[in-house]
DNA sequence: CGATCAGTTGAGAATGGTCAAATTCGGTGG
DNA sequence: CCACCGAATTTGACCATTCTCAACTGATCG
């Protein structure tokens, strides 16, 4: 895949018209591919002089450990998606990161970015943007567990990821193939693993979403985006900002 | 007071060595100073082309609000913060804020922070550590507000808020002055005013922390650090890592 | 063919919510 | 100074969403 047509660019281009000078310093956070197994961790909580990664193929997911064990997903990553950029900004990494399934990433290192800026400052700009785009996940994400039930929550991470993906060229509205476990549902949207797959039930019996054997079906998407009070506009994907 | 020591020079400087030439493009953002009353909404979810502000004087939250009326507040800004950053990177603004008290705040268009983006990449450097430094304490907070106990929540929210205000020089170990009521903690912690009422007293009959009247007394600092399980890293203001 | 991991279901417990009613407190007008 | 108002806080009684523990099924893998 050429970098014209890479996950990263073409979110990127969601946010903002790249010229040739551009995407040629962009190029340069490609250098250094790596492939990890599922399950390995590449960033970890509190260690200092972390890389980021630019994730190419595979899931990840960020999270954060507690005292008694218990793990909160922060956020789910996605091919274009970067990982552990803060990480690189910070003294010592504020989280963990892991691949969910086999995953393809490029190795991206701080001097990498900061020098990128002096010669490309609108690279400087998109690269803002994608940080507060990831913010903007994450104060959704705040919102559906802090205010939301246990339904509408897992509703609008089901439809959240949907609309992710089809800004990279994954999935359609049918629904999307999907490597998480109901542990990993549990983590993210702050349940037992037991009440995930109860709410799971229930919203498969109630026609609206299916999650079985690594695939969920939207059975009803607009019941489904109604149940969970879906406004995608904090993803901000409708076409660049700036020219 | 001089930009060199304006709130947000404080915060930036944690992170980054400013030049000269930075802080003279930096004093850009404060032109256009404006003065708002307690209540005011400075940013409305939603809405286009949005202005941000840097927050001079008094205290300010976002939020978002759900159909059903609940809200949920993600965020208290302080002297030095960011408001609305997001807004004028995207379409539309994802969410809300007002003033919590009587504020003074600089108002910066879009157009401020790309151009000085262009002329000081280190200022592009700092502004991305700020919005990420931003976006760890969202996280930190999805955190709380998952996996944690509405009495845990309860300490590590106080408690942040204390290390963030003496970074920018208010209040010191044995607490500070807090404008929010129990309906703001109840909004930012996912939780109801009732049940909000009935932590705080079961804290300050532990002898840990008194909220009242105005007031965060810290009673027993030690022991809210452990109750909170309260790591204050991902604030990352441990002095510059770029020089 | 045991072992392990993901998923499923039931019963009882707990954290935190809702509703309703006092009480306190900071202003404001007389 | 005092009466009064609205907002913020406080408390009680009851309720419900979600958790925990425990057991069982089914698939996959060396």
């Amino acid at each position: 895949m050429s970098i014209l047509q890479s996950p990263l660019t073409l979110k990127l281009s969601a946010f903002v018209g790249l010229s040739a000078t551009d995407l040629e310093t962009l190029a340069r956070y490609h250098r250094r591919r790596r492939t990890f197994q599922a399950g390995h961790e590449l960033i970890h909580e509190g260690q200092r002089n972390q890389s980021a990664f630019i994730l190419a193929e595979g899931w990840a997911c960020s999270f954060k450990i507690l005292p008694d064990g218990e793990r909160q997903i922060v956020d789910v990553q996605i091919p274009g998606d970067f990982l552990g950029l803060r990480s690189i900004l910070f003294h010592t990494a504020d989280h963990s990161s892991e691949a969910v399934t086999r995953i393809e990433a490029s190795e991206v290192l701080a001097a990498d970015i900061f020098e990128s800026f002096e010669e490309a400052p609108r690279l400087a700009t998109a690269v803002l943007w994608a940080a507060s785009r990831d913010e903007a996940m994450v104060v959704e994400h705040l919102v559906n567990i802090g205010r939301r039930s246990a339904e509408m929550r897992m509703a609008h991470f089901l439809l959240e990821l949907g609309a992710r993906l089809s800004l990279v060229g994954i999935g359609d509205k049918s629904g999307y193939d999907c490597p998480l476990t109901q542990y990993h549902l549990a983590d993210a949207l702050g349940l037992s693993a037991v009440h995930v797959n109860r709410v799971l039930r229930h919203l498969r019996e109630e026609g609206l979403v299916t999650f079985q054997k690594g695939r969920v079906a939207f059975d009803d998407f607009s019941g489904l985006m109604t149940l969970a009070d879906f406004d995608m506009d904090y993803l901000d994907q409708d076409g660049p900002l700036l020219r």
